[in-house]
DNA sequence: TAAAAATACTCCATAGGTATTTTAT
DNA sequence: ATAAAATACCTATGGAGTATTTTTA
């Protein structure tokens, strides 16, 4: 039994006329009958009563039509199905993000990515950026969203966004008086970071940067999450840098300053698997290099 | 795009491996891999991965092949439900029938076919046999069970039931002591009838046998259901013939006695147009035999 | 080097065409 | 006499076979 049959059996079921059926086919009527009769062999069964000079189902004929047509279409859908989900657009797609993307960033990206692919189920992941490597490397996400760029062959990154960084400071600072500031006037502060444990840190990237103005800042006192971190701060304990997009985060007792620095800089990156076959990934990338515009 | 293909797409789904794909179908592996990228090319959508000596679904083929082997199991069972149909298993039998035949066969029947037959919806109507007759020509029933043999060319009509007539007496009647009696003896007594109306009745048939029983039975009074006569009569307004089975139906101050007028029978029939393609009824008519035995 | 899919080509089974017959009104 | 499906027979498309090449681990 082909397709064929079952497309012949609904023509004819249609027209109840063979002749008819066979030019709506665009075939002669001879093999139309033949393809009928070879069906109805197959199945045991006979489909239509040929009599009176009127062609009409059978019972089972009827029952029969319902069924195929059902098939039929169901069959037309899922080819359908199969290209949505070759160009992309239905699918699953796990991303893991970092703390701090998802203050300006990752809401924006991510509705944007949901009104363009509706059909999509996301997977949101918040995981630091080693745990990210390893989660790609295990394929259990997609994407990572991390600030300190993964370092892996296997994958690639892409710079998502390059925002400068700013001193988070107590209101009661000093140096919260000033418009801007240096990040040498930083040197003698305390500093309230991030553990630096789990290998490529944030707390690295904000190592690096005060190297680069002369000097290693003090830790007074570590904090794994930022809302953590910035009520220390408000609290008077000390000082940190914050990518620029955590200005969204407001505090009492809390000010941010922008750095004249200009290598003060902090880069926010998209990582995924270069033998990544799901057809959801470039959608979502090229949502992401949007962005980046 | 045809069976064919989905068939095959199945198979190397299922192995991951176009070789012992191309085994388990019984063809050899290049025909397969060519139907395979014809069926590619059709959806214009890659199905499987062909790289790293490994053949692995893509996304769009997995969402395919979900969808596609429910697809294949709708027409197996299509072609399932058609055979029964054909075998008159499943469908619908409409079904006319007299009161008179509520009392006895009709349970047992109804209930038999309903035992052998589940999948067939019954539909049951209360009619006459002139309505019967008419509703079987307008197609709005398959069978009628009428106690008069309807006559009309187009109709075949078996005998289901051939049993004798009982008189049903007011249990106070002076012929109720007895074990039983002759209906000659019931010539004078006023009788409960039936409508004669609607053309062959019930009444025709107690009429006759009246006729060779060499009187014409005196009507006191009409009743159009069974109920209310056996009513009257337990009142003691008279008397009437009752079909043997309806000796079922008990009601206080009536009894039901035998006659010993061999002729003094009555008939249930079964008709059926002779032109109904309806592989239900003769599985129904099969059943109804078994009961004539 | 070996395993597996793709390609090249050959062949024949069968879908589809034309001509005709059968059937029933 | 006519309309419509079935049958008979022929043609040629394309599915399947064999042999070979390509690809990559």
């Amino acid at each position: 039994m082909e397709l064929r049959h079952l497309r012949y059996f609904v023509a004819v079921a249609e027209e109840l006329h063979f002749g008819r059926a066979a030019e709506k086919l665009h075939i002669a009527q001879p093999p139309l009958s033949q393809q009928i009769q070879q069906l109805e062999r197959e199945m045991g069964v006979r489909l239509f009563h040929r009599a009176n000079r009127r062609v009409t189902l059978t019972a089972a004929g009827q029952v029969f039509l319902d069924d195929i047509r059902r098939s039929i279409a169901g069959i037309e859908q899922a080819v359908q199905a199969a290209r949505r989900a070759d160009r992309g657009e239905v699918g699953t797609l796990a991303v893991g993000f970092v703390a701090s993307a998802t203050y300006d960033i990752l809401p924006a990206l991510l509705s944007q990515f949901r009104a363009r692919f509706p059909e999509v189920a996301l997977s949101l992941y918040e995981l630091n950026a080693a745990e990210q490597a390893q989660a790609l490397a295990d394929r259990r996400i997609h994407v990572g969203l991390a600030r300190p760029s993964i370092e892996d062959t296997g994958l690639a990154v892409e710079t998502v966004l390059r925002e400068p960084f700013l001193a988070a400071l107590p209101e009661a600072h000093p140096l919260a008086a000033r418009e801007s500031l240096r990040l040498a006037e930083l040197s003698a502060e305390p500093f309230i970071l991030f553990p630096a444990d789990p290998k490529p840190s944030y707390a690295d990237a904000v190592r690096a940067v005060c190297a680069r103005a002369g000097f290693s800042p003090r830790v007074a006192q570590e904090a794994r999450e930022m809302q953590t971190a910035l009520s220390l701060i408000a609290a008077g304990l000390g000082v940190t840098l914050v990518p620029a997009s955590t200005r969204n985060l407001h505090r009492r007792g809390l000010v941010y300053r922008p750095l004249h620095d200009a290598d003060a800089m902090t880069e926010l990156t998209v990582a995924y698997r270069r033998d990544d076959l799901s057809p959801v990934l470039p959608r979502f990338l090229e949502i992401v290099r949007e962005f980046r515009l």
